[in-house]
DNA sequence: AGGATAAATAACACTCTCGTTATTTAACCT
DNA sequence: AGGTTAAATAACGAGAGTGTTATTTATCCT
């Protein structure tokens, strides 16, 4: 299916799961825990439409899925964004300066 | 409404609509004009969603409305973005620079 | 082998989205 | 006033997206 990366975010509870595999790996078990308010399935077929898009993937153990994230499935929206960056106003450049010398940051830190 | 930006930008046709507004503004019927495969009322719905996202501006002129790319209202998605930019390979690295680059040139420019 | 566990898929209902054609609203121009 | 132009809205149909429960698939464990 391949799909669309700008699709693939926009979902909530898709946006929610990439966070979460942010902060690392999870098993699909795992990922379904945190959402209360749905079902196993329909966090699965979530997981089904990330996977698609090629933002995260999966790694098999015995009768577990462990998803991880899969940043580089973000170039083409970070291309597409950085786009606009030179048609935005100068308070904003600020808040890119920010964002770039807290990225930098973290990337320094041991890991 | 207050559309969500994520979901604003995940039609391609309004995607098509903001690259073509990146171009400077647009009469309504002009953008219309571009999509021959769709009809002024679609047209116009999608640009009543990226109003509402807060994505552009319009300006009532006589019959007309001249539509303006609202670029602040991509700072959401950049500032979701940038979250995961520690997070990518280093080869990334490279594009960020040369996207940074390019925009920074083109601001340099004189409008 | 047989049961338990983990996660994906099947089948179905409901809603939302996107397209269409027809109409309305509003401002311009003789 | 009356007609024209520009763009939004109304009403409706088709298809896609998301949720559910039930089931399947696959692996582990005794």
């Amino acid at each position: 299916m391949t799909t669309d990366v700008f699709f693939a975010i926009s979902d909530p509870t898709r946006r929610a799961v990439l966070d979460l595999l942010a902060g690392g790996a999870r098993k699909a078990g795992d990922i379904a825990a945190k959402f209360l308010d749905l079902t196993q399935p329909a966090v699965s077929r979530h997981l089904k439409v990330l996977r698609e898009s090629g933002l995260v993937n999966v790694e098999v153990n015995a009768q577990q899925r462990i998803y991880t994230l899969n940043p580089e499935g973000l170039a083409d929206l970070y291309e597409w964004v950085a786009k606009y960056q030179a048609l935005w106003p100068e308070t904003l450049d600020a808040l890119e300066r920010y964002l770039d010398a807290k990225a930098r940051a973290k990337r320094k830190r041991p890991r």
